[in-house]
DNA sequence: AGGGTGACCTGTCGGC
DNA sequence: TGCCGACAGGTCACCC
């Protein structure tokens, strides 16, 4: 599931109901992706000062230390005002003073990591590679475009990678590469600085939208109050092989890249 | 160093 | 109805 827009809509929905409250009790069900890296009892006393976001990693600071938060693919988070009986692929909750945070992830790629400054080698092996937010100010078209003019590997992959731009992910890839015209499978180096700046626009454009409508609902994700995203219902190409094309009518494709699929429109995205 | 592949885990869906 | 393969929003460790 999440990609940028959901992490972030769920961290929208932690900030309110979990800043101040206190960790009463914590209970884990089957491992996920990393070991938790603390006694799950020393988090018990300890308070939560704020949720921020990484990429797609939720930093929620404690009164000492932080937990780091990952949904992997099929992860969410969820506000219940007492903790319910746990469910077949629940499997981590957070007790607190104000509701009980639990993390529901079928596939279990998703993670609880405690760290204890974000600059420990805990933190930093998770979040020392990232590349810039894209929407904060240090995202900007300039060096957007000489990232990309140094890179060989096609667009699409480069942009999941993460390493240049952090958050996009499968469906906002595919999304931002229609709205800019160009093709996935285009060599990143031979982008022009007026498509590399169109490429800026519609991740920004694609990821503030999704954010402001709830994300995208494919199978798993739902926020913190268990509703839906709506994104999914507005997507040009993703998930839409042999459709036809909202804009030409052309018929939109699917292919594989990096074990992934991705989705085009043969006619608008010629770049 | 960059780029490609396999692995992790579970559920669902389509085809035979 | 049942079985089997393909596929799903991510990312790390490992090869060349």
């Amino acid at each position: 599931m999440p990609e940028l827009p959901e992490v972030e809509v769920t961290r929208m929905g932690l900030t309110g109901p979990l800043t101040g409250a206190r960790i009463e009790a914590v209970y884990m069900g089957k491992p996920l992706r990393w070991p938790l890296q603390c006694l799950p009892q020393s988090l018990v006393g300890r308070t939560i000062l704020g949720v921020r976001r990484r990429g797609k990693y939720l930093l929620m600071d404690l009164s000492e230390g932080l937990l780091l938060w990952h949904l992997g693919m099929s992860g969410s988070l969820r506000v219940w005002p007492r903790r319910p009986e746990p469910g077949l692929h629940d499997h981590f909750d957070l007790v607190t003073s104000n509701g009980c945070l639990r993390l529901n992830d079928p596939r279990r790629f998703g993670a609880v990591v405690y760290a204890p400054s974000q600059d420990s080698p805990q933190a930093q092996l998770l979040l020392g590679h990232l590349g810039v937010e894209p929407l904060e100010p240090g995202f900007e078209p300039q060096t957007f475009y000489q990232a990309l003019h140094q890179r060989r590997t096609a667009i699409k992959p480069l942009l999941l990678g993460g390493a240049v731009v952090v958050g996009v992910g499968n469906i906002y890839a595919c999304e931002a590469l229609f709205m800019a015209g160009i093709r996935p499978t285009l060599s990143a180096q031979r982008i022009s600085r007026v498509r590399a700046k169109a490429l800026h626009a519609a991740i920004q454009q694609v990821l503030s939208r999704a954010i402001a409508i709830g994300g995208s609902s494919l199978r798993d994700f739902s926020g913190t109050e268990g509703q839906s995203g709506y994104f999914q219902l507005e997507t040009k190409v993703y998930d839409r092989e042999g459709l036809p094309c909202r804009d030409c009518q052309a018929t939109i494709r699917r292919r594989v890249q990096g074990q992934r699929s991705t989705f085009y429109c043969p006619q608008c995205q010629r770049a």
